[in-house]
DNA sequence: CTGCACTATGAATCGCTAA
DNA sequence: GTTAGCGATTCATAGTGCA
């Protein structure tokens, strides 16, 4: 079974109603953040932010499949000096929407935004706010392990006597461990702490969004040939990594010029694959050249 | 010029009474999270949060210099398989208290809590909340400067595969107990990403926080003989370490035990160091004892 | 005094059972 | 219905003691 792609062009508010309910596995965007990047978007202004993305979270709610998350990564800004408030509204108004606030990741980006200012320090990191629509979703935890840290090999290299046995916490809180469990075993399971690099070589879009965290997160949340949506697909990151791992993508661009490049990027591939198993199959790359 | 300690034992809602108006440089303190630590605070529950909250922050507001800094220390538990909201509508009610929220540092805990569940992930990180009285405010930026170049740069060449994945940003995040150290070499600012161990002190009552956290903040919104506050001392970690760096120090706690425990504690150091001063001095160790 | 082995434990969370 | 209590699960770090 081939993984599909499906490209709107507009306004995802608009958009969003042609996409069936409780249909999509994982939803995951960077919507444009409150009056920033306005040369591209026009700039959404921060005391009309919420007002503006409630009407598109509740057609999210609605596509939603009841066991998918939405991941949204934003951040808020700084105005007059200090942090503004409407992420937080944001969440607090999402909820009165129906949708549960499950958790906060921490995006930490390893090469933050140079700067110095004089009342603040660089800022290093982003929110990645889970939301579901029921308690129970899907979640494959096992698909995201990463190494055990260097402490295991010294540790478990000689086992005590008290290691081999379980050990319960003195300090009555009924928390014990038993070492020896831990043998031979090389992965753990990570944080709600991502810690990625941001990519600098993003084209022509703004949007600094490593391949790395839509993959983290399709990894944790979808399998092979669930659907995952973004909504702000922008130079379409999102879907060429969910693409690329066997899940069906739609994306919605409302600026014409990304939609197009998003077009033209996936039909080359697509385009160039066809080529490629022409050539390898010797079959004729006539038809492949008709369909691009 | 010797630094000074009050300790005040109570609610620190009536003993801040005792502080005179834009009389502190800098209050750090971790209150009670809501619903935890039952066991020795009584807990205070969630819904009653931000009422149990607000008029000691009117206090602060109050003693705090117009150049001053408050620095919170906090994090939301987990209800229902969501995080509560209370510490969001904390910081919008402080906000309309008068305070300006002006950053929101990530305190990443190297070694966060153990434990595995099917729907989430280990909590790694804590809020640490800035709040200002104006716009305006002391910081000494020069004071947390962080080691990068050679070192780093050389380090950062020989990381292993592993390494690479797991490597916590030394260059961007983490800093040490001896910043005077790299005084010199090639020094960066830091981010507001702050990256420390929890401490696993195997003393009578558990610190809220390790040493360095409080170090940091100290050095970052301080000078020598400024007053540092913590209406939450717990067992007095940021009082010590406020006394160490030459700061005049303000500790309220409401636990007798844990009050009377600093008094021995800050009694004794007092204590050992006349003694030694005495020692060196070849003076009469009588009076140290004295007053001991 | 350095290095290694080993101990202790930390603002946790979920699901079940009993009242 | 609702709440309160208990068992199970888990990783990385600092501190201590000894060679």
């Amino acid at each position: 079974m081939k993984s599909k792609i499906e490209l709107y062009l507009g306004d995802c508010k608009k958009e969003l109603m042609k996409i069936p309910d409780n249909s999509v596995d994982l939803i995951i965007t960077s919507p444009p953040y409150a009056d920033q990047r306005k040369s591209t978007y026009g700039g959404v202004k921060i005391n009309e932010y919420v007002d503006w993305f409630l009407p598109i979270s509740k057609e999210l709610l609605r596509v939603l499949k009841p066991t998918g998350t939405f991941v949204l990564n934003i951040k808020e800004k700084v105005v007059n000096g200090e942090r503004s408030t409407y992420v937080m509204e944001l969440i607090l108004a999402m909820r009165k929407q129906g949708w549960l606030w499950t958790e906060e990741f921490i995006w930490h980006k390893k090469n933050c935004f140079p700067g110095k200012w004089s009342n603040r320090f660089r800022d290093a990191w982003e929110r990645l706010l889970q939301f579901n629509k029921n308690k129970k979703f899907n979640m494959y935890q096992d698909a995201v392990k990463i190494p055990i840290g260097d402490w295991a090999k010294s540790r478990l290299k000689n086992l005590s006597e008290t290691d081999k046995i379980r050990y319960n916490a003195k300090n009555g809180s009924g928390f014990g461990k038993n070492v020896s469990n831990w043998i031979g075993k090389n992965t753990v399971y990570p944080t709600n702490v991502v810690h990625l690099s941001t990519e600098c070589n993003s084209k022509n879009h703004s949007a600094a969004f490593p391949k790395e965290l839509p993959e983290w997160f399709i990894r944790l949340f979808t399998q092979e040939n669930d659907t995952v949506l973004d909504p702000f697909a922008g130079s379409g990151t999102t879907i060429e990594v969910a693409n690329k791992m066997n899940r069906n993508a739609i994306g919605i661009e409302i600026i014409s010029e990304y939609y197009y490049d998003m077009k033209r990027q996936f039909y080359e591939s697509k385009c160039d694959s066809l080529k490629k198993r022409a050539k390898d199959e010797k079959a004729e790359t006539a038809r492949c050249y008709s369909i691009c």
